[in-house]
DNA sequence: CTTTTATGAATGAAGG
DNA sequence: CCTTCATTCATAAAAG
């Protein structure tokens, strides 16, 4: 998950930056480097996703259509399991997440206990600023903190109490819930169908692209 | 709703910043980001347009073979969108919400992207018979997507947006405000057409794909 | 190292 | 529109 160790000697040609659309910036190194902001990866997540996903169902329909085995089907719906792998074995996606230092925790589970139940902005922001000096931390990361702490929070409650008060539908996890949208069975997923056929290329040499990844 | 205005995204503890952490840089506003080498830069576009060619050649693989026959019996699976594949806990019930398929994310996008940002009733009933031919979708679905995707959009504005650029960094190409570089660079089109031959991925984490395998 | 669990974050939908 | 809630997803941490 370090595919970006950098090596403070080979610093990128700023000629060769405009390519691909990455912010350009300049490190304390002064060297030339490009950034993404993380809605661009996410973005690029999704657009790899879709691409990933078209590959597994074009190998599905072929699986489907064709009894012999398949040639790379297998390792195309594989590939998927980390699209953003680099040859150095480092995610480019390395999606972190914050992970509460145990000061931090004991904080937040004070305040929690404090029965302030409703963490207003202002409050989240002085949560935060505290929670600050004990390491990394966003506003962000206080209020998913408390979102998450609340649903928890709630759901052992229910589960400890299911068969309490109420008699009422106990058997399901609560499906019946039409009000939703409309009538929505399972996910019919003939996707790349009419897409597919609007896509005109070239000879089926999946296997060869596949070899090339070596 | 001030209290988005944070790093683009919750970067690692500083301890966690020696062993796994990603190349991490503050720029002006404090923020943390991620970097990106021209080197991993390559190799990410690489990447994309393997998939991109993939995809391309079983489109063609399936049209070759199913060129006497119709999409008749094409019930393919989708993976990414099955939930029911949770490490945690087992779901016999059917989705309760809707889940956009990729393809149909990569409309949504689009669209949105395209700058009509008032997605009016007539519009909504147009966007959605399309998407209606990816999956199963609704007009609230769509409704409730713009309305959510605006606002999630507004939200990183403003927590993107406040970085002051005040100490360090003189030089004039900065420009971390301007983070509307879309990854839709990478779009699939002209790059998979024209490169993808001479791609050459030396992938050794195939490995890890390879060993689902066998 | 692989599997399981705990939990931070993303997101569709509801409410106001 | 903005905020809140419920559910789901992904991953760091723990267990085996």
């Amino acid at each position: 998950m370090e595919w970006n160790k950098q090596p403070p000697q080979q610093a990128a040609q700023p000629e060769e930056l405009n390519g691909v659309g990455g912010n350009l910036n300049i490190n304390s190194g002064g060297m030339f480097v490009k950034v993404m902001t993380d809605e661009q990866m996410e973005v690029l997540r999704k657009q790899i996703a879709v691409y990933a996903t078209i590959c597994e169902q074009l190998v599905e329909l072929h699986k489907s259509l064709t009894s012999q085995h398949d040639l790379a089907g297998a390792r195309l719906v594989n590939l998927y399991c980390d699209p953003l792998v680099t040859s150095g074995g480092h995610k480019i996606t390395g999606r972190q997440r914050w992970t509460p230092t145990p000061v931090q925790l004991q904080i937040l589970e004070r305040i929690f206990d404090q029965g302030n139940g409703a963490p207003s902005k202002q409050k989240i922001k002085e949560i935060t600023a505290e929670l600050c000096q004990h390491g990394q931390i966003s506003e962000t990361n206080v209020y998913n903190w408390f979102q998450n702490r609340r649903a928890r929070s709630k759901r052992k409650q229910q589960a400890t109490q299911p068969n309490n008060a109420e008699s009422e539908v106990e058997t399901e996890v609560e499906s019946p819930n039409e009000k939703k949208t409309k009538p929505e069975d399972f996910q019919p997923s003939h996707i790349a169908s009419s897409r597919a056929e609007d896509l005109c290329f070239q000879n089926p040499e999946a296997s060869s692209a596949m070899h090339s990844m070596d």
